[in-house]
This record gives C-alpha cells, sequence and structure tokens, in this order.
DNA sequence: AACTTTTCCCAAAACGTTTTGGAAAAAGGA
DNA sequence: TCCTTTTTCCAAAACGTTTTGGGAAAAGTT
C-alpha cells in the first residue's frame, strides 16, 4: 500500500499530487544520516566542508526545502506574524496603506517568515481575531496598525507579554516597541511654510478623536502656530469622522468658510480632500488660488488634481519594514522598550501652497 | 532543568511565556489517555457520552487548544491558503478589494483554516512568491486574482495539479474552478440602459488589453449597442492604463470630445473616474447633465460626488467567499472543472444616467 | 455457561524536522 | 606506542498532534 520511502505517496490521494523530496529521502541519496544531512545545510561546524558542498549541491539538484510545519513543530516556533486589518476605518484607501503593507511583506519573507491576515469588520471582531492568534498559537508576533488612543489590543498583549509591535503610538505607560511618523513635526513643518508664506488664518481639519495619529497632528499644528506668532483660534479646527471621510470634511469646510474671517489655508489628512475640494468648488473658490492646501499622505488623487496638492509624504513602505525587523529582534527576547522610533516625514511642495492671495 | 510536565516551561526562555495547556497534559488532568482526549474533542464515535462530556468540559475549562503546527504535520496538511496581491496594479484603490479580501478572510476562518498573504512588486514577484507559498509546502491552495488573458500562474498550477481558484477567468483550454462577475452582462445591461433613454453615442473607455476583465466589458458593451440597434464606432472607444488610471483617462476623455460626434454617455470602469472628471471640468461639460456616466464598481467616490455616480456593483463579499468554499471542496479532491461561477452585476441608478439632453 | 457482539478505551506509530549526547576515526603530543 | 584532542558523523529523542490496530470489559445471545 505504501512505497517504501512513505513520504513519497505518488498517484495516492487525491488532490496535489507532491513530488518533493523529503530529508530521510534526501539523506538515503546521500548515503549520510538525517542529523548530518541537517546540519550540514544549517552551516554547523561538526561537518566537514566537504560533505557539505555534496550535501548543499544534493539538495539544490533534487530541489530540497524542509517541511515548514515540520521545522516550526520542532523550533516551536511558528515562524509567523500577523496583523488584523479594518476594512470600516477606510484604511485602504489608496497606496498608503498597501506601501506599508508592501514593506512588512518584503521583509518578513526575507527573514523565511509568513504573514498571516485577518480582516475584521469592526472592532470587536478585529480583538477577536488577533485572539485567534495569539491564543491558538498561529504567529510568534503580532503588527498592530491604525492605533487607538485607549488601544485594549495593547494592553492585551504586554499582559501576556506576547511580542508585538504597533505602527503608531497609544496611551500606555508600560514600554512597548512602536514605529511612528512625526506626525507633529510634520504638521508643525507645514504650518511654519504656510505662516512663512504670510498665510495669517490657517485651519486643522483633523481626524476625529479616539485615534492616535490626529493627536500629534494637533500639536504640530499648535506648536507651529506659535512658532509663527499666530494666535490659536478654535473656530479654525474641525474633525472629520472616519466612518465617512468625504462628507465630514465637506461638511466642515462649509463650515469653516461661515466664518468673518476665513482661513486662507488649510492642514488636513489627504484622506479627506474630495470633501474639501467639494466644498471649495460650491463656494467658488480655488484650491491653490484662494485656499492654500496641504494633506498628509502623498494619495494618487494629491498627484493628478490640477492643481496638483502639496503633501506630507511619510514613508510607509520604510516604516513597514522597521516595524518587521524590530518585532523580529522583540520575538528573540530584546526588549521592546529599546525599539521606540519617530520617523520623519518629508514635504513635497506642489501647486496648492502659495502665499495667500 | 525542565519541569515535569516539559511542554509548559513557564519562566524558561526570552518572550511570550505560554500559558496553554497541552494535550498530553490534559489527558492526564482527566487520567485518560491522550488518544481519548483527541477522538472525544473531535467526536468520534467510540467514545462514551459521557466521558466526551468531562473531556470537553476540561478542555473549555483549562482553555485547550490543540496546537495547530502539530495537527499539520500530522495531518499532511497545512490549513492555510495563499494570496499574492500587487500593489502596481492599484488593487487597493478603493472598497472593492478589501470586500473581496473581506469575504475570503471570513470564510477562511471559519473553516479553522489561515490565510497567508504575499505582496509582490511586479509580476515577476508576484509568481516568485507563489512558487514559493507552493513548492514550498506553505499552503493547500491558491487565490488567484487581477487575471490576465493568458496568465502563466493557471499553467503552473494545473501542471503540478496545485488546488486553487481563479477570482476571474483567463484563456486556458484545460478545465480550473472560478468565480467571476459577469461583465459581460453587466455593461450589456447599462448599455441598453442609456440607449434605452435615447443615447445614441455611448463611449467605452476600457481598461487596457493584458487583463481579462475587459473583455468581458467590450463584449456586454458590443452586445449592448447590437440589442439597441446601434452601430458600433471604434472611436468611441478607448482604453486607460493600469500603470495610471487617472492620467490616462484624463486623456482619453479630451481625445473622445475631439470627435465631429462627440458621446453623449460613457461607460468605464469607475477607477478610471478622477480623470473623466477633470476631462469634463476641462470641456466645460457637466457629467450628469451633459455627458451621461457609469462606472463598473461603486467605489466611494462614486457615492461621494456630486452628482452621484451610477454604478454596475459587483458583490465582491459574497464573491470572496465562494471563492474560499470551492477552494475547500478542490482541496478536498473534487474536480475543479465542477466550479465555474458567474455572478450577476446590479445597476444602482443614481444621478449620472439621465437622458441626453 | 459459553459464545458473540458491542462499547469504550489506549499503546504505539507516524508526520518531518532539529537537537542532544555521544562515539568512531583521525590527528596530534608525549 | 599510548594517551589526548580534534574532527566528523550519527542514533535517538523530542516537538504535539492524529490515526492505526487492537484489547479489555460490558452487554447481548444461545
Amino acid at each position: 500500500m505504501f512505497l517504501e520511502q512513505s513520504g513519497n505517496r505518488i498517484g495516492f490521494g487525491e488532490g496535489f499530487k507532491s513530488m518533493t523530496i523529503n530529508l530521510k529521502q534526501l539523506s538515503k541519496l546521500l548515503k549520510l544520516s538525517p542529523t548530518t544531512v541537517s546540519r550540514a545545510l544549517a552551516d554547523y561546524p561538526d561537518v566537514s566542508a566537504k560533505t557539505r558542498a555534496r550535501v548543499k549541491q544534493m539538495a539544490i539538484q533534487q530541489g530540497y526545502q524542509p517541511n515548514p510545519v515540520a521545522r516550526r513543530l520542532q523550533k516551536g516556533k511558528t515562524e509567523t506574524i500577523g496583523i488584523v486589518i479594518t476594512p470600516e476605518q477606510n484604511y485602504f484607501s489608496d497606496t498608503f496603506f498597501i506601501d506599508l503593507l508592501s514593506g512588512i511583506s518584503n521583509q518578513i519573507t526575507r527573514a523565511g517568515y509568513e504573514l498571516i491576515l485577518g480582516v475584521a469588520s469592526d472592532e470587536e471582531h478585529e480583538m477577536q481575531s488577533m485572539r485567534r492568534m495569539v491564543e491558538g498559537k498561529r504567529v510568534d508576533g503580532m503588527i498592530l496598525t491604525l492605533i487607538r488612543e485607549q488601544d485594549p489590543r495593547v494592553g492585551y498583549l504586554l499582559d501576556r507579554d506576547f511580542p508585538f509591535v504597533l505602527y503608531g503610538r497609544t496611551r500606555e505607560t508600560r514600554p512597548y516597541a512602536f514605529v511612528d511618523m512625526d506626525g507633529k513635526q510634520a504638521f508643525e513643518k507645514a504650518c511654519t511654510y504656510l505662516a512663512g508664506l504670510g498665510h495669517r488664518r490657517i485651519a486643522l481639519l483633523n481626524g476625529e478623536p479616539g485615534f492616535m495619529f490626529p493627536v500629534g497632528c494637533r500639536e504640530g499644528y499648535e506648536s507651529g502656530l506659535f512658532l509663527s506668532g499666530l494666535e490659536l483660534d478654535p473656530d479654525l479646527i474641525r474633525e472629520w469622522k472616519h466612518k465617512d471621510p468625504s462628507q465630514s470634511s465637506y461638511r466642515w469646510t462649509l463650515e469653516l468658510f461661515k466664518n468673518d474671517n476665513p482661513p486662507t489655508a488649510i492642514l488636513f489628512q489627504t484622506e479627506a480632500v474630495n470633501g474639501i475640494f467639494k466644498g471649495l468648488d460650491e463656494l467658488n473658490l480655488q484650491p491653490g488660488k484662494d485656499v492654500a492646501l496641504i494633506g498628509y499622505d502623498d494619495l494618487e488623487i494629491a498627484r493628478i488634481h490640477r492643481p496638483s496638492l502639496s503633501v506630507l509624504r511619510p514613508q510607509a513602505r520604510e516604516a513597514g519594514q522597521r516595524v518587521v525587523n524590530i518585532l523580529l529582534e522583540v520575538i528573540k527576547g530584546e526588549d521592546p522598550g529599546k525599539f521606540q522610533e519617530i520617523h520623519q516625514v518629508e514635504m513635497v511642495i506642489r501647486e496648492t501652497s502659495l502665499p495667500p492671495s
């Protein structure tokens, strides 16, 4: 019923017929023990250079690849890391998230690891999906994105000492690893730039509270105003809703210009740009000409639009790579507190950041 | 050095301290053999109802979950399916792809499987990422999206009898499983609808050749014209580029209206909508008023825009679920040729599909 | 009472690796 | 030559499950 070499059941069972070779089979071919073959491939010093070369050559010739499942069982590691994304918080709006994911995937593959993906429809399922990965021993570490100010995921993972890295930050006193963009510095830079052009009424159309990223944006905005000697006017600050960026930003844009002393410039997250354009259009204001605009995130629309949109551009791909490299260190046992990175954000001046008319 | 129950090395090693219980430990607690516990949990009939209940209760109480890696090794299945996405072909433009992914992830989790994700920057890396999954025995099946007319991935997988399901179709004579949207029927419906409103010059701004989905769109368009007794005018057909949907559709929009006898309506994929709006704006044509528009895919912009865009709406989430269910059947050994589904696409009439003025 | 069937349980093997703890062979030192 | 060290290899155990192939006890049959 079975062939002699039981790992190779050709023509047996349905579906995929595995043509791949075993460690045992390979070792038989080489007239060596599986031990030696395994150690030769892993570059252990206790196998002679000659046999090591012979083993490696044969391994390549036979297309041998160690079965990852077996190695994981033996090593007690899944060699897998997990991420959960949520569509509701329109994260996939454009290139930004896929760039981040691309950097993540890249480094994970390079390390021989796997990336498993959960898609959750809301906060509750997000947590549930993560717990399944963690408690089901399906991953060695987690990557968290779209962090909230109070984020239960972080507490959960800290409580059980499970390796994780945040893309972003949260309010948590215990040390944890994160990679974040310097939203504060970015908005400060944009704000002082606009002030330097002569703008005196600079509005902020920020993300809604609850998430962490608008906090830095706001800080940078306030700091930028201060550095430029401008007063903070609460009437010039509005917050759009994550569930509906375009509609809410559209309404707040109209609102901003009901002001007796309306803004001549707006800072915002590029996600909200459609609503802003729509609002300005309705008010017969030309973007860039009547109102200066600088968005955070270099989405396609920013490059495409005429006039093209000046933006703050986070390097998502690089950040994703760092997140993975750090996570691998944390999994190895390094102290997470050592890894707290804040990445600079560059400003790309295009056509919507002119002096006030 | 080791505690008696070697699976539980509390306080040993760095990083995550596993608090979870073993099958062996659980069986010891129950004073049963691991065999019986395993079979009780799997509802084998040869364990008495009483002990089965006892086992299950204890398992819940102790939070026992079988180690997935160990079970995979024993079962000879990875319980994992793979997907590779490519950012270059701006797939993540909006809710569509995340909806598909959401449906996929949902069903995969329900089946107790895992979804592993590859992100590839181009066709070559796409193939490489897939080969790593397949030849590295990391998955039991593959899901393919964004299918090309000639798609080497399909031949590759067919050649080695590896289970897979396409979201989309390709030119291949051997039988394979797929779930596709009925783009032909959709565009036919939209085209006859517009013709029924009195439009006589209906343009098609289609995706570029190479990919499979524009083929159906074109067929439906031609069929719709024919059914409405309209002539096909090659001057009214243009193709935008995947690398740059907005720019290319912008240029082709301008081009279309250089015609002596310009169109009064345009059919297109919603991905290209920004370029079309831009072009119409530049020509001082109002979308919906001067030119009727129907897009394929219900992206956020379609709902947000004023006037809101009439669209053809594929049910991505449902399709994703079907893809997974089919793939699980194929993995079980079912004949892939049995699973060839074409899903209807509904038309959502909003504000841009009025009669010609 | 003796035999057969059914019920309920389990020891051992297997999945494919890596690691442990030697052991034989070769080389070096006295 | 004998002892020690180094080099090179390997048998066996281990990782945590599920499956195989019984076997003992209980229940049913004659």
